[in-house]
This record gives structure tokens, C-alpha cells and sequence, in this order.
DNA sequence: ATAATAGGTAAGCATTTGCTTACGCAAATT
DNA sequence: AATTTGCGTAAGCAAATGCTTACCTATTAT
């Protein structure tokens, strides 16, 4: 039961279900149908999204929308940004942080 | 057999063997030094964290020398990355990176 | 040559994971 | 009031995971 961010997103289809929301809330079924597994499956990945923080659910009526919370992602970037200076290509990719904030 | 690195440093052993040898390559044994399960259990990980490019192997006469390969956490960082916009800290965290740039 | 060291790998096992079907209940529709 | 819809959850199952012990080969030391 160690419900930990670096697990909830190593399976694929969470990883999907993270996309699909990431922008729009969307009820339980609705998500469902954009995957070719059961309902009570996705159901399953939608707990264990929750356990972790990356998903809030508001009840409406009898639907349930599921909202993506990515700063829970945090906890894995700030791991992986740990290393990122010892990357070869550290300062392209500065470079290219550096480009996106300007064009703001 | 799905091998990605997502599920590599899903797990938490696997994500302190990366640490371990971010800086300095290690050989087995060493890397096994550090952790209260068997040298067969590290050699294990080690093989997935190969399987996945986190990883390099150098012989060395008996020793095998273990060089993490950082880059490949690349994968997971962009995938990240795409999301970030949409956290409501961006712009702090902008800020750190920019005073790392600037410290350099 | 013999022994010690480094480490790969198989077999066995308990636990976890991911899925299914089946069922239950509350909210909405008719 | 009866039915449909949305969704949680239990039970069951196959496969994957993580570990152990046992054994093996190759390199180094004595």
C-alpha cells in the first residue's frame, strides 16, 4: 500500500488518464470510454491516482469529475532535476526554458 | 517485459541505486554494500536498470563497474515538463532556475 | 594449483498488480 | 413508483514483482 507519485505513474494507462484530464475535468465514465479496459478497471486506477494526490474528485449529482492536481508531479521532478545538471545537454535545454519564458 | 523507466524508478531501491552512483560509478558489490538485501537482489535491479539505459556496465577485470546514465530520465522529465504550465507555481520555480543560471 | 572474490542466473515463494465479472446503492429519468 | 445511469467495491484469477538460497563461471590472490 505504498501509494507513492514515482508508482502511480509508471503504469501506462494512468499515465493516459493524467493526459486526458489535465486540461478538463471529466466524469468517471467518460474517461472510461476512452480506454478499451472495464469500467471497474479504470475505477481501480482512478483510487490509486487519488491515494496519491494527482487526481481530486467533486461529487455533482451522481457523477463524480475527476480533476488532475500535477503538482504532485512535483515530487518527481524535483528528483529528476536533482540530476539534470550532470546531463550532457544541460544547457540546450536551458536554452530552451529560457525561449518559452521569453515568448510570455 | 515492458522495460521503460517509468517503471524503473517506480521502485524505491532502484531510484537509491541511480543516487547511489549518479556522481561515481560503483562496482556491484559496493552498490550492494549499501542496501540490506542480498547481492543477487541488487544484480536484479541493476538488470532492469540496464534494460532501460539508466545504466551502463563496464567490465573491469572481475569488477563490473555500474555507470548511471542520466539522460534517460529525459523520458520521464519531458513528460513532465508538458504539464508544467499548468501548475500554479510555475513562475516560482522559473525563478530558481534562472538564479542557477545566473550563478553559474 | 588452490583458494578467494566478483557477479550472473535459475528455482522457488509470497505479495502485488491489473484485470474481469458480479453485485450494490444513490441520483436521475420515465 | 419503476427504471436507468453513474460508480464503488468485492471476489477471483493470471501475471508480474521482489526477494531468497543455491549454484555456476571467470578473474585475482596465495
Amino acid at each position: 500500500m505504498r501509494r507513492d507519485v514515482f508508482q502511480a505513474i509508471a503504469d501506462p494507462t494512468r499515465r493516459d488518464i493524467i493526459n486526458l484530464i489535465a486540461y478538463k475535468p471529466l466524469n468517471l465514465n467518460s474517461i472510461a470510454d476512452n480506454f478499451e479496459v472495464s469500467r471497474p478497471a479504470i475505477s481501480q486506477h482512478i483510487k490509486i491516482l487519488m491515494e496519491c494526490g494527482l487526481i481530486e474528485m467533486k461529487k455533482q449529482g451522481r457523477e463524480r469529475y475527476c480533476e488532475a492536481k500535477l503538482e504532485q508531479l512535483n515530487e518527481v521532478s524535483e528528483w529528476i532535476e536533482r540530476y539534470r545538471k550532470l546531463w550532457a545537454d544541460k544547457f540546450d535545454r536551458m536554452d530552451d526554458i529560457l525561449d518559452e519564458l521569453k515568448a510570455k
